[in-house]
DNA sequence: ATGGTAGGTTTCCTA
């Protein structure tokens, strides 16, 4: 069994006992995190290799920052777009066995029409792009993380409330399908038709509501389509005192890596 | 109804 899984933890600092108790209680082969908002020097390095894993990051103060760990050997990290100049630490790319693992925190995008909202929508063109280079260099690929975007009116509480706005808008859907179109599939949406969101936020008792949002995605490439088992958001870590606004999500494959 | 909460190192910005 292949177990992989994506968290935003919106700070790894503060997340850190959170991030220990769900990788003892969990096991993942890997694991993806977003918003680690930790510079390269102030990784926890020791605490993350004691767990028994490898891991890659690229960080940066205060904003963005990702990391991938891993069970496995983590081979051919790429930290960033190749094609879009960007100093926001926001795509790692890794490969562990024959899986190429992209993990990604996609921009937020602010507000429909703003500058923000421009640099998701060009971010995500170039993220198209890559993915299409990748598929050429692997067949077995995942692209997991935090893509602010809620694909359809089923993975939003309200969405008469939140129709047009960013996190919802046609464009973003429009790149999200293209994604999906390269021959991906979204793994959540593979498993089950139910309401389930990945994301609450803080403000208005947002969790307690269930006033949420599944921004939080894990992508297939068809050649895993075989191997795939299950997909499930695991809500536990968002009941915790001082929680991240995310939970993680895990995916299943029937693949043994070698090592 | 443009609020509210959280994290960073800020006196506001981002989400």
């Amino acid at each position: 069994m292949f177990k992989i899984a994506t968290w935003n933890v919106n700070s790894l600092k503060v997340r850190l006992p959170h991030l220990i108790d769900w990788v003892n209680e969990n096991n993942p082969d890997v694991f993806a995190l977003q918003e680690t908002k930790t510079q390269d020097e102030n990784f926890p390095l020791e605490a993350i290799e004691a767990l028994g894993y490898n891991v890659v990051f690229t960080g940066q103060k205060t904003f963005n920052g990702v990391a991938v760990l891993s069970r496995h050997a983590l081979k051919d990290p790429i930290m960033a777009l190749p094609d879009f100049d960007d100093p926001q630490k926001r795509l790692l790319a890794v490969t562990v066995g024959d899986v190429r693992v992209i993990d990604v925190y996609i921009p937020n995008g602010s507000e429909v029409g703003s500058d923000k909202y421009e640099y998701k929508l060009k971010w995500l063109a170039s993220l198209h792009a890559f993915v299409k280079q990748q598929l050429t260099e692997y067949e077995r690929v995942v692209i997991l993380g935090d893509y602010n975007i809620a694909p359809e009116d089923i993975d939003v509480h309200d969405p008469k409330a939140w129709e047009g706005s960013v996190l919802v808008s046609a464009p973003e859907r429009k790149a999200f399908d293209d994604l999906l179109d390269l021959g991906f599939h979204d793994a959540f949406r593979a498993f089950t038709e139910e309401q389930v969101f990945s994301w609450w936020d803080y403000r208005q008792g947002g969790f307690a509501r269930n006033k949420g949002l599944r921004i939080d995605h894990i992508l297939f490439s068809k050649a895993m389509t075989e191997d795939f088992q299950a997909c499930y958001v695991d809500d536990a870590p968002r009941k915790l005192e001082r929680p991240s606004d995310h939970t993680p999500v895990v995916a299943e494959f029937d693949i043994n890596i070698d090592r």
